[in-house]
RNA sequence: GCGGUCUUAGUCCAGCUUGGUUAGGACACCAGGUUCCCAACCUGACGACCCGGGUUCAAAUCCCGGAGACCGCACCA
């Protein structure tokens, strides 16, 4: 009976998605591909308006650089950061029954192999270790074919005649990591500094069934955060250090409990539950953007990640998850601790230089003894080869000619004869004004098709046996909807001189003027347009129009001077809906 | 990838067992009428058998293959 209202309310929401242009998938007329969807134009909407929202939060309020950079990505980039070879899964297939296993699953059952040695495996070692085990389909019995791997990037060549591999990108936070220099110089060469990329990424996932929640191609947010790691502090602690984070831990999840702790993010580091300042400041915010776009905190959780589970790149990783009617507890972000993972990958497969210069305090001054060669005295001696013998002089431990000199009055620097007039061993200041280091990275990484159904869900409610969409007034796709009681009388045209003025007050607004003026309200309900405003005979004599709440459906009624001022403050969530007019 | 169920207008469904003239309904949408605040009513218009092959005089209907969806399994770095 909860199985058939859970499905209820999904067929629900995508058929009302279909029929209303929120999404729908992608190719349909030949036949559909899995994996793909497309947005209709109030979808698309409302996924720029919660993009926007996310926006909002990190590029604005916290001071974030927003970039962009291409889908189609050099091999040498996902070599470098350990795609190409974490990205894939191992995978044999049953002679017999035809069916495929991850291969790395099978030896951890049947061989009592660790998740991590299997992981690092070759494909041939992976054959002799099943045979050696004579580990056989679980389902039937039968032998398997020889081990494959499968890929689970888009390959691609870049170019028409080269074999330059690309790759489609399966996250946009490689695309910031190869640019960390420029970026670094366009935030002034200062840390911490954080860059976010809104954009597509493609995963060629082995069945993508879950509709939104697991596309092959889908937009991804991530934000890369960088600091250096002898300072950790957070600066802007102080605003979210109250915030609520509801942690379901990982050693919690190990006794098979899904028990959630309830901790403040000012708790959650003094506990060390959460490790970095920057990584529990990021989860805060990731909550409150949740709340924002419809999700109360309850619905909300953290749920830290086992060792086996995390990415090749990350240290300690949160997933925030959404109760979803239908999924379950469903990843809408996750929140990796990347270290220098990345920058330090990049640097030694490319030979760039991505380190940072941090300047001391103070100078930090050394003494330091060393030797100098008198290229005077060594000339004469040397001739041609003084240049090279005064280098290799000045290479050695002072010490060690010190006490050769002693011993035996001179010192042989491979087959030159060094004499103590040849040098001089004397001390010298060393300054250092700072030093070179790469920059750790906090990740977060909202998946915003996500997002949108989240949004969509949370949204979803009947009244009256009727669909309202309630959406909350920041990321409702359609802010007004303006109607003429009757479509005569100089209503209409009133009703559209309004919708003019409205649109070019910034708002994005609605005029119907088809059907009777209820069946117009239910269509604004469906489309989620929270606020209504109907001008009637009333309005032709005393200016005034009403404007009717989408949830409550309540009217209120004010004059339309007053109507630009009144929308602005209502979609900034200053005022609410009473204090819009007198009620009616 | 495997097994089960399924695929008919914008949406939701009927028809298929037993092949046969013009594939039926509801809602939505559009036009006109009517209507002074919550999917009212009347008239009209538009609009579909997932794709490919086969069987047959004739296929939405039977058979084979493919694609897609849903459920379960597996997978989800």
């Amino acid at each position: 009976m909860e199985e058939t209202s859970k499905l209820g309310k999904f067929t629900a929401i995508n058929e009302i998605a279909r029929r209303r242009g929120f999404f729908w998938n992608s190719y349909e007329i030949y036949g559909g591909a899995g994996g793909f969807v497309a947005y209709g134009p109030l979808g698309t909407r409302l996924k720029q308006n919660i993009e926007n929202k996310l926006r909002d939060i990190f590029v604005k309020q916290v001071g974030i650089l927003e970039m962009e950079s291409s889908v189609i990505t050099p091999g040498k980039v996902f070599e470098a950061s350990g795609h190409v070879a974490n990205f894939k899964e191992p995978m044999v297939e049953c002679i017999k029954c035809n069916k495929r296993f991850r291969a790395d699953h099978l030896l951890e059952e049947h061989a009592k192999i660790s998740s991590a040695t299997a992981e690092k495996m070759s494909l041939d070692e992976i054959k002799f270790a099943i045979d050696e085990n004579g580990i056989r389909c679980p389902d039937c019995g039968g032998n398997f074919n020889p081990p494959q791997q499968f890929l689970t990037m888009f390959v691609t060549t870049i170019g028409p005649y080269a074999g330059a591999t690309g790759y489609g990108r399966p996250e946009a936070a490689q695309g910031i990591f190869v640019e960390f220099n420029r970026l670094f110089a366009v935030a002034r060469e200062k840390l911490p500094f954080g860059v976010i990329q809104i954009g597509h990424a493609l995963r060629n996932e082995i069945s993508p069934r879950q509709g939104l929640i697991r596309l092959r191609e889908f937009t991804i947010c991530d934000l890369e955060f960088f600091f250096d790691p002898e300072k950790p502090c957070c600066h802007l602690l102080k605003d979210v250090e109250n915030e609520v984070l509801p942690i379901l831990l990982g050693e919690t999840r190990l006794k098979n409990s899904e028990e959630t702790i309830k901790v403040t993010v000012h708790e959650a580091l003094d506990r060390k539950i959460v490790r970095s300042e920057w990584q529990a400041f990021f989860m805060a915010m990731a909550k409150r953007l949740l709340v924002e776009i419809g999700v109360p905190e309850e619905k909300q959780r953290f749920i830290e990640k086992l060792p086996w589970e995390k990415a090749h790149y990350s240290s300690q990783s949160f997933d925030q998850e959404v109760l979803l009617d239908r999924y379950g507890w469903t990843e809408v972000s996750g929140h990796a601790y990347r270290t220098d993972y990345d920058l330090s990958s990049h640097m030694k497969a490319s030979g760039a230089d991505m380190r940072v210069f941090k300047e001391y305090d103070t100078p930090v001054e050394t003494e330091q003894v060393i030797v100098k060669p008198l290229m005077a005295k060594l000339g004469p001696v040397f001739k041609k080869e003084s240049a090279k013998v005064g280098e290799l002089i000045s290479k050695v431990d002072p010490q060690i000619i010190r006490v050769a000199f002693e011993k035996h009055g001179y010192y042989m620097a491979g087959n030159y004869k060094i004499l103590p007039e040849h040098v001089e061993i004397c001390s010298q200041k060393i300054v250092e004004r700072g030093k070179r280091f790469i920059p750790h990275v906090v990740e977060p990484s909202f998946g915003s098709d996500r997002l949108f159904y989240v949004a969509l869900e949370y949204a979803y409610s009947i009244k009256d046996d009727r669909v309202v969409m309630k959406f909350p007034p920041c990321i409702a796709p359609t802010q007004i909807g303006v109607y003429p009681l009757m479509s005569k009388d100089g209503l209409d045209t009133k009703a559209l001189e309004l919708q003019k003025r409205l649109t070019r007050e910034g708002f994005t607004v609605e005029y119907d003027e088809t059907g009777s003026i209820g069946r117009r309200y239910a269509r604004a309900d469906e489309a989620g347009i929270p606020l209504g405003i109907t001008v009637d005979y009333d309005t032709l004599r005393d200016e005034t129009v009403t404007i009717r709440d989408r949830d409550s459906w309540r009217q209120v009624r004010s004059p339309i001077k007053d109507l630009p001022q009144l929308m602005h403050l209502y979609f900034q969530g200053k005022i609410n809906f009473e204090n819009l007019g007198k009620l009616v």
